[in-house]
DNA sequence: ATTCAATTGTTTACCAGCATAACAAAATCC
DNA sequence: GGATTTTGTTATGCTGGTAAACAATTGAAT
């Protein structure tokens, strides 16, 4: 019968033996990420903006005159990358290209107001969205998931 | 000149404000994504398992018997994309399809030896990554770790 | 000053990793 | 025995990237 595999797996389970695979950070962490990847979709609205364009914005505001490749580099992406979601924030009006005076290959991403004050709404969205996905998180632990991935990054930099 | 935005950045970043996405767990925890899945292609070898492979066929082993359906709602993706890859865990010969006495719709997954094998290798390899990359971490942290991110699991599932 | 190397933004082509919808075969429900 | 559900599968398309090449421009060698 087809549930004989699943009364198999149920009891190996049973004997406490767990899954390889929930032991490794890599596979824990894909499966969050993919959780907290869609969610943060239907919380900005599917015809919102993605996570990637959301994050080019928010660092254009954070840092204005800021160029491609330094957001490139700074979202840990390929500059080609970069092109498209650029395109669509100025398609948007959420930003502009400006020309730099003393280096003619450069553009400076400059947000608009109306680009910061889509920013203002969507972070404003993006933290209720967290709210609620992890209310069931104290405040410490959020701090600690937070530091531990950040502590991730600074591995692969000092590598 | 090209500096002008670094420095602008740099000078705001030192005045102790750092940018909201830092502060975001679903950025951090994409951040840690990107890097973990990177550095375990590059453990693996570029031409071996990418990890949905890697983790079906870990399932098969753990789980023999297992039908496509379970495999896949077990790794949370649909049952029309698993089908590709017990397709090419097949082709590689690390499993079988074998047709279940009672049910004809559906196909137990049969782990070869040559698949046990191919596995034993694989995880002992992704060990070895993951101790590699999160050697400035305690057993503390990477448990702590584990511990939050299946929290988020947890979180969707009450949803 | 001239040449050589590096950087910037861009285009093009490509690939991985999904999802969605439809489908036929088989099983299950009354 | 007819309606519904489940399973594996195909086809199609989207998203989020990478890699390679390129022209324009700048910086460095010396």
């Amino acid at each position: 019968m087809a549930h004989q595999a699943a009364r198999s797996f149920e009891d190996t389970d049973a004997a406490s033996e767990t899954s390889d695979l929930e032991k490794l950070i890599g596979y824990n962490l894909k499966r969050a990420y993919v959780i907290v990847q869609t969610d943060f979709r239907k919380a900005l609205g599917n015809d919102s903006m993605s996570a990637r364009v959301f994050s080019a914005l928010s660092l254009c505001v954070r840092y204005p005159n800021i160029t491609q490749s330094e957001l490139a580099r700074m979202m840990g992406i390929e500059r080609s990358g970069l092109v498209g979601i650029v395109d669509e924030l100025e398609a948007k009006n959420y930003l502009r290209r400006a020309p730099v005076p003393g280096d003619r290959r450069v553009q400076a991403l400059l947000p608009t107001d109306t680009g910061r004050a889509a920013y203002a709404e969507a972070i404003a969205k993006v933290r209720a969205h967290e709210d609620r996905l992890f209310a069931d998180m104290t405040a410490a632990e959020k701090e600690t998931l937070i530091l531990l991935l950040k502590k991730i990054r600074v591995s692969e930099a000092e590598d």
